[in-house]
DNA sequence: GATGAATGAGCTTTCATTCAT
DNA sequence: CATGAATGAAAGCTCATTCAT
């Protein structure tokens, strides 16, 4: 009934991931992401048919997880969802440094940026309807419940973006400092209720 | 053959960024690269030892001209700050696709890295100094000066990073609101100077 | 495309040696090598990694070879191996212009010249044990038998290498004197005796 | 009076000369010969029309050197030419080195074979007639003079080819045996005068 | 005379891809 | 299913050579 060798697809999606974030873009080669997973380059012809598809079955698998964790849908505070934020920031992030690195090869592959440009949607509107149940109306007039989940995504992208280039970013206290931010902004929701 | 004086070197690393940003990371060769300028590949080795050398010179050419930018210092307004972050971010910004695309690289190259992490922290420091001069003290308990430069610089680089992105972002409307953000956080800070 | 097993390793071997003989040192390129076996120089490459690869497995050939020759060991008589030296002895001996060509290279890499030296420390032990069971004791006071196998060794190399630069190096005659030389020197030893 | 440059020219060759023996033969090129004389590629075109032409001019001076160290013909005894012999010969023996290097290049070369085998021809005859003016007549029969000078300097170049090839050649002792076999030669001949 | 920028052919090497086994 | 030998196109790089200055 299992099916044979479901899991060395997955295990050959998952080293070349980890080529692509220990080894770099230019190094992203057939074999060298054979060789992490233990077998030749043959085999991994046979799953992919091209390197091009195994560089897409990644982004689908980074897309999936990333859907998954959005449905999981276990964060029910702002502070929650900042700590969520904060685990997958630091200097040697694997997710952000995989994301960016699919994100520029995706410059030249349209297949690639819509399946980004989907799940960041996706992450936009997860964090609105997040935002919500939070805030009863916008805090601060003008600036539409889509815009904020746009504008929190954009922070925690930047933030990681830093954190990946600064050797010593400061993560415990710029994520507390966020959580301050909301913080403030929620009291203005609150007192523009009056 | 062998005309001397057809291209500088500034000529050269011009074209060596119009390739990046055109033909993507992966078609980033030097011969590509010779061909834009109008040269042979032998004269781009001439100038630059090799391929990493060059890709450093770009990179380097990036900070010099963002640190000009910096230095003219001619945003006066927190209006004009947000308008020039707006100019530099569209679906097909040179600049933002040319600094991921070197980012990506400077994965695994420290030098590159150094560079790059140098202008974001000139830059983050350049925005503090600049909300200074516009608010007293922060606007918001807890959230240091130095941090306000790093978030303002985060959000700007996260939407850029979606406008990259996304098919059909919508700039004006997101940097409108984004000015929105800006005021009504400001107006905080003269309401906590009670 | 791609027929396997075309080649094997020591036909990419022999290639090479018929390679850097015929065409000389500096036309010892990957391609002609693959050209003389027939195959691409993608094939090559997946035999040996690099070039210094390959012509390293050119050295190890020489010594495996000539080491067999060695421990043959069919030459009984002092006549049988001067026959032996003088048939590898001529104007376009391929053997010994091999031996030059990788000696040459060997000046530069320490792996081939202790290779090489070696099979020639071999040969001097294998001429000094011959010309023990011939002689009982050395014929010249004050040369001891290792060194009789030296003299034999580089006599009949130094002849080797005039015979390379020699349009009519006359063989026949300096190898019947050669013959002269080591009864006379015989003849020495028997005097000695008394 | 004093002809400029004429030193340039042999500033170049020499150069050229250090390059092959330091660098290798395969590091042998207009550049690195360029930044040994301390000038430009373009000097040394200026001054040899081709890079075969430069090496060609190495060639003649290492044999207007040798014929230089013929002419001076200052080894009375065959003490002193051996021990001449003797100097010449060390694990790093520039001379030889170089010698060997350029007639491995002279395989391809006829020009090159020439020149060195004409020099060679000379260091033998000059040999037999050093001989002559010692031994009276061939100490042992069947072997001409001229033959005497080959295998002289057969031998000499064998042993130099040994010590370039071993570690720990030992020069001062195997030079000393040399020294014994002639002697012992010398005798015969005098016997044989009987 | 001398220089250094430019050239282009050709080299070593890499790599996605194919295919018989 | 999986392998590994083979391929060929294209990459990075070197170098003898040319030429305007």
């Amino acid at each position: 009934m299992a099916k044979p060798n479901v899991v060395s697809r997955k295990e050959l999606i998952e080293s070349a991931q980890k080529c692509l974030v220990e080894q770099g873009i230019d190094k992203f080669t057939l074999k060298a992401v054979a060789e992490i997973a233990g077998v030749t380059q043959g085999t991994v012809y046979y799953h992919f048919r091209t390197k091009e598809q195994l560089l897409l079955e990644v982004v689908k698998d980074i897309c999936d997880r990333s859907w998954g964790e959005l449905s999981e849908g276990n964060e029910n505070t702002i502070q929650e969802a900042i700590k969520s934020a904060k685990s997958r920031c630091s200097h040697d992030s694997f997710f952000h440094k995989l994301f960016l690195i699919v994100m520029v090869s995706g410059f030249k592959n349209e297949k690639i940026r819509e399946q980004l440009s989907s799940i960041l949607k996706k992450e936009n509107i997860a964090l609105s309807n997040h935002l919500l149940t939070i805030w009863s109306k916008s805090p601060i007039e003008g600036i539409s419940m889509e815009t904020w989940g746009i504008f929190f995504n954009a922070i925690v992208d930047g933030l990681a973006l830093q954190a990946l280039l600064f050797e010593n970013f400061p993560v415990e206290k710029i994520y507390h400092e966020l959580e301050q931010l909301f913080l403030g902004i929620s009291k203005l929701q609150k007192e523009g209720g009056n």
